[in-house]
DNA sequence: CGGCCGATCAGCT
DNA sequence: GCTGATCGGCCGA
């Protein structure tokens, strides 16, 4: 139940993907805890990376908080509907983030359910950027909230992870050389990472 | 279980 | 206009 502390993410995103399988997202909503442990994250390196908002040094409204200081949230809007949630990696002006691709819920599992009716089994509530968005309600509003003192949405540390495999990232196949970089990670053998799972170990 | 399709919108990849 | 760092419902096998 110890908070991450921010230097922990003030770090390269490929070495952040990394060390955040197994800690835990907490969201504070209603006074209940909703929170899980980090099963599946990617590793977006900013301005050089084709796959990355950052790319080329790109810098709008909607991604403005990719340059905010590491800890930070970054929420954006997908396919119009659904949500995605980052962690900004790095230092302040550095655009390097780690997107949140999955967790095995621990607390507030009924509440996740009420939420995510279509989910058929808990492995299902959060397995997916957009699933676990809306399992713990996190949407546009928490985009640049502070993940490190907040309390509405924050990260504590967790169990280390002895087993990780890797993968190419979700969806980025426009990005050529970028989308095959092995920079998808996932807690090995765990059932509730998102489909298709990485095979690499 | 696998594949296709619609939903819905901000920034142009 | 087109297209995503997606999901869920519906179809057929």
């Amino acid at each position: 139940l110890t908070r991450l502390p921010r230097d922990f993410l003030r770090r390269d995103s490929e070495t952040v993907a990394r060390a955040l399988l197994g800690q835990r997202l907490v969201r504070v909503l209603d006074g209940q805890r909703l929170a899980g442990r980090i099963v599946e994250t990617e590793a977006y390196l900013g301005v050089p990376d084709r796959a990355a908002h950052a790319y080329g040094g790109r810098h709008t409204a909607r991604n403005a908080s990719l340059y905010a200081d590491g800890g930070t949230a970054y929420v954006y809007r997908i396919y119009g509907l659904h949500h995605c949630l980052n962690v900004v990696a790095g230092v302040e002006g550095v655009p390097v983030a780690v997107l949140l691709r999955a967790l095995a819920p621990e607390e507030g599992i009924a509440a996740m359910r009420a939420r995510r009716p279509a989910a058929r089994r808990d492995a299902e509530l959060c397995a997916g950027p957009g699933r676990l968005c809306a399992a713990l309600g996190v949407d546009l509003a928490l985009d640049g909230a502070d993940l490190v003192e907040g309390e509405a949405l924050f990260l504590e540390g967790g169990a280390p992870v002895a087993d990780v495999v890797t993968g190419p990232r979700v969806g980025v196949d426009y990005a050529g050389e970028w989308a095959r970089a092995p920079l998808r990670f996932a807690v090995a053998g765990d059932p509730h990472v998102s489909r298709p799972r990485p095979d690499r170990a």
